[in-house]
DNA sequence: TCTTCATATGTGCAGTGTAAACTTTTTCTT
DNA sequence: AAGAAAAAGTTTACACTGCACATATGAAGA
């Protein structure tokens, strides 16, 4: 028989995973990740201290899970606006713009998606997320520059010189290190020279 | 009179700020920072829990100090074996290979640099470094690419290029995300595309 | 109905940061 | 030289944290 009034709390909670990272998302941009706490997450959710332990083996893969759902948002971002049929010029600059946007918008989660220390970068589903990523990047970084020596290689600078140049740029802006008067006002386009197409 | 023998733990330890840094710098690269405490480096240094108090104010004041260390090191790195007469092309070679080698040899420290939850950065002590290090990008940074418009932009674009790029490098690296089999083996010069002199 | 099992709860513990009061040594003042 | 003040240690206390472990609950299948 029912023991208690009609909307009385329910044992389970039926969804504690995904409303344990909700309740994550919102503390680490309000707190910073480093006030981040599994106790909070859990009250957060309405739930006792040690429940997330059923869904999570520790904290860190909480904060690998939050990672990986960054790197997933982070995707959605690069391929904001952007027409499928459109040429690679402008795949590239919506999808770089779109980068930075997610970084300046989202700076905690940013952070911690590369923070080593925090999240165990093995973890198959972060891998994955990543990866996604990188197949957007190594999209848009073909026909990037002249490079010389045979193409695979070629492949790779450009890529590497693409997310390096990005992602160096995106964590200098959060981090407020572009700080002098005639620094502001630019995007990433502005700062990259005359590569002579 | 003396109290006791000749060898006896004097009560003030007499340098113990430097001897928490170190114990900090220690244990920064053999755990982490985020397995870094108080408490640990206290007990590294011989002292009773709560002394570290006396001279930082908080562990985010910790943190700072030590991340003020890593700007200081960043530039004897950047400068190490750069001789004053050679040529811009030369000294920038230089700095940003040793640059990167910093990144890589103190990844943990260099992580807590731009760690933005976990040092103070408006910190007048970490500013002066920070702006020490910016001053031997900027000069390395001039003549770098073809830029158009005028002077003052052209210095500031040259200069968010440069650290974007070798910032976004040394983190990527550290971080381990250039995987692939291609990528490994190459230098922060090998992904630079043909800037046309 | 009974059993089973995933999912919740509660308790306990070692470790952490920080505040506060106290003690010991050094330094400054007179 | 003596005493006061300041500096730099100590201990105690407390709230908070991650995690291990035992227990309770409810849903689903036998």
């Amino acid at each position: 028989m029912k023991t208690e009034a009609k909307d009385t709390k329910p044992y389970h909670h039926g969804n504690l995973r995904e409303s344990l990272l909700a309740a994550a998302r919102r503390l680490l941009e309000t707190e910073g990740h480093s006030n981040l706490s599994l106790r909070k997450c859990a009250q957060a959710a309405g739930v006792s201290a040690t429940a997330p332990q059923n869904h999570f083996a520790n904290k860190e893969a909480l904060l690998t899970a939050l990672a990986a759902q960054g790197y997933a948002e982070l995707e959605t971002y690069m391929k904001r606006g952007v027409k499928e049929t459109a040429d690679r010029g402008a795949r590239r600059q919506a999808a770089l713009l779109g980068y930075v946007a997610f970084a300046q918008e989202l700076p905690a989660l940013y952070e911690l998606m590369f923070a080593r220390d925090r999240v165990s970068s093995s973890d198959p589903d972060l891998l994955r997320h990543v990866g996604a990523c990188f197949v957007i990047l190594a999209d848009l970084s073909k026909d990037f520059g002249r490079y010389h020596g045979d193409a695979a290689k070629v492949e790779a600078k450009q890529q590497m010189f693409v997310w390096s140049l990005v992602h160096g740029y995106a964590q200098l802006l959060t981090a407020d290190r572009f700080k002098k008067d005639t620094m502001q006002g630019m995007n990433i386009f502005d700062i990259i020279p005359d590569l002579g197409t």
